[in-house]
RNA sequence: CGGGGUGUAGCGCAGCUUGGCUAGCGCGCUUGAAUGGGGUUCAAGAGGUCGUGGGUUCAAAUCCCGCCACCCCGACCA
């Protein structure tokens, strides 16, 4: 492609939508512009980087086994009813009324269009397992989009729903398409960790998610730098906390704490240290009020109290309740003489002397103790690990770091299945519930991450296998005729008889903007054509990355390009 | 949804506090000339209902009210 036949629209400037250094860059080098709120046009340059990362994702899932399908954008509501995410979604879910008042959803990802298929068209064993995938624009009415297309309201995703007759299958199935995404992933050039995670609103028990490192991803991740354990915020585990030596209990007293509800300001005002402080908070599951303790510097994770409490949902209590409950006001509840059950967290079981609330307005509790004052009905992990937790598998100083989701794998199992009856028959003439799994890559997050990682002060760097173009050819004057020729037939040949995507800057422009918006877009391999050549009929071919430059006479260019290309392929 | 902020040429911004002449600046764009290895220089231009509707006033980019859009923090979210 020639530059002044395609739009490139480079900028000098950062816009001031944009925050982080991917957003900025995708702008700059021209790859997108915003629409509205949450919705992204990819432009030419933006468009060929989708299209790349779309080859490698389609190759690798059709290695995988994986068969492909186009499914509609639009949804019909009856089946979200079906498996009961009409209401799980909320209003995430865009929807529309037609003419005939009929109202319509934006897939926000297709589990049940797939099943609903499948359902209708697959019913005996001998026609399974398979995996069904497309790569297609979701919809999601995201409360606040940022970071560009890290988080949008519109965006492309790959998603795969495998479907098995046994639980022997679904592991298969599953291993399979993890390893299709590994792989799709280094292919991409992306550093990604894989770490255990929850299933959310998807349902099922296991599930991994693929992050990439980097301090702007909206995800936390846990893992241990010593043994391999890694898991998302929701699901990281911890071990115990030890019990300390055997402590004296003190006497119990109450202390006068006017005006002071927070864990921070009721330490401040008592010199008391937060870890040595138990907060109660009145959770509501299945319509009763329950205490949760946790220690006062820990905080709850309610989708691991969901499940200690058997519940779908757990919500905190409202004021009223908490005052009805505790008989004081918010900010002084405690354990001690409460009368509802009591779940405490690891940390609070093995804590002694705490300070907590009184159930009394403006006074707290010096040196409760459980057992002796209180009852603990039930002990549990229900909170987010934090630093200086240890590992529950080695027991070495857990790492908090975040990271951005580019992809997740689930097992379901038959969740969808059940709900949405989709049921096969097994070689002795039985009715039984499919087993499925579920498999989604963000495509466009693939390429911000990717920049987020691989990026310097002048611009974006990219991988030679999902650039834009793989060489760039500067010709320094296109006013000489020499240069110009040399140009033109490097481009052809290189274009029409080696396969290489080759963008021609034929603009007249300085050679200082030519260079800054070559290194901006990010192509990997320059290939120059200037003052050296005029000289001594050579050409220059300089690496995006190091800034090497390799001299190199016009009829050695596809043999250096192709031992380059073999060592920028090299991870 | 709560809190904060912004809206002036394609992009980045100044002007607004304290209302007043023809609304400025940098980049980009057009034309011409010089230049030709890291955003070069000179000259001449084009481009604006100052987000929008209303109000106050002799007079509104500027003050007041409504609305819209966008951004940030939080809540929320595969």
């Amino acid at each position: 492609m020639k530059w002044s036949q395609t739009l490139i629209p480079t900028l000098k400037e950062s816009p001031s939508e944009a925050e982080i250094d991917s957003h900025k860059l995708m702008i700059r080098a021209g790859l997108i512009r915003r629409i509205t709120s949450g919705a992204y046009a990819y432009l030419p340059l933006g468009t060929r980087v989708l299209n790349k990362v779309i080859t490698i994702v389609r190759e690798e899932m059709n290695r995988a086994g994986a068969v492909e399908v186009f499914l509609p954008a639009l949804q019909p509501l009856y089946l979200l009813e079906e498996s009961g995410r009409l209401a799980v979604f909320g209003d995430d879910l865009i929807t529309f009324e037609d003419r005939h008042g009929k109202t319509t959803a934006l897939g926000p990802t297709h589990e049940e269009i797939i099943t609903d298929i499948v359902r209708n068209e697959m019913n005996s064993y001998r026609q399974f397992p398979i995996t069904l995938y497309q790569i297609q624009t979701k919809f999601r009415d995201e409360t606040r989009p940022r970071f560009g297309v890290l988080r949008s309201k519109e965006f492309i995703m790959k998603d795969a729903y495998s479907f098995d007759v046994d639980y022997d299958g679904l592991n298969k199935s599953y291993k399979s398409m993890y390893d299709a995404y590994c792989r799709i992933f280094d292919r991409c050039g992306l550093d990604y960790i894989v770490v255990e995670a929850d299933s959310g609103a998807m349902g099922g028990d296991v599930s991994h998610e693929f992050m990439v490192p980097s301090p702007v991803g909206e995800d936390i991740l846990i893992r241990c730098l010593k043994c391999s354990y890694s898991a998302n915020r929701e699901r990281a585990e911890t071990a115990p906390i030890p019990q300390e030596n055997p402590i004296t209990l003190q006497t119990m007293k109450e202390v006068h704490t006017p005006n002071k509800h927070t864990i921070q300001e009721v330490s401040d005002f008592l010199k008391v240290d937060p870890r040595q402080m138990v907060k109660t908070m009145i959770y509501i599951s299945g319509g009763q009020p329950v205490a949760v303790l946790l220690r006062g510097d820990h905080e709850v994770n309610e989708t691991k109290l969901t499940k200690v409490l058997g519940q779908e949902t757990v919500a905190l209590a409202d004021h009223n309740t908490i005052e009805h409950v505790t008989g004081a006001h918010v900010g002084f509840a405690g354990p001690v003489g409460l009368k509802i059950k009591i779940i405490a967290d690891q940390a609070v079981s093995i804590l002694r002397n705490f300070v907590t609330g009184a159930n009394k307005s403006d006074t707290h509790l010096l040196n409760v103790n459980p057992e002796r004052d209180f009852k603990i009905d039930q002990i549990a992990n229900i909170r987010y690990v934090t630093r200086g937790d240890k590992c529950p598998k080695c027991n070495h100083e857990l790492d908090v770091s975040q990271g951005i989701e580019v992809g997740h794998v689930f097992k379901l199992g038959t969740k969808y299945s059940d709900a949405l009856k989709a049921r096969f028959l097994d070689a002795n003439g039985k009715g039984k519930s499919l087993i499925m799994g579920c498999y989604g890559i963000g495509v466009n997050r693939i390429i911000a991450s990717l920049i987020e990682r691989s990026h310097d002060e002048n611009g974006i760097i990219w991988p030679l296998s999902i650039t834009p173009y793989q060489v760039i050819i500067i010709p320094v004057n296109v006013n000489d005729i020499n240069s110009m020729k040399m140009a033109n037939s490097i481009y052809e040949d290189l274009t029409n008889n080696e396969g290489i995507d080759v963008l021609l800057d034929d603009r007249d422009q300085r050679p200082g903007v030519k260079f800054k918006d070559a290194d901006l877009i990010g192509i990997p391999i320059k290939i120059i054509i200037g003052k050296k050549f005029t000289e001594t009929k050579e050409l220059e071919i300089k690496l995006r990355k190091s800034g090497e430059i390799f001299p190199t006479p016009p009829e050695e260019v596809k043999s250096r390009l192709k031992n380059l290309f073999e060592m920028l392929s090299k991870p």
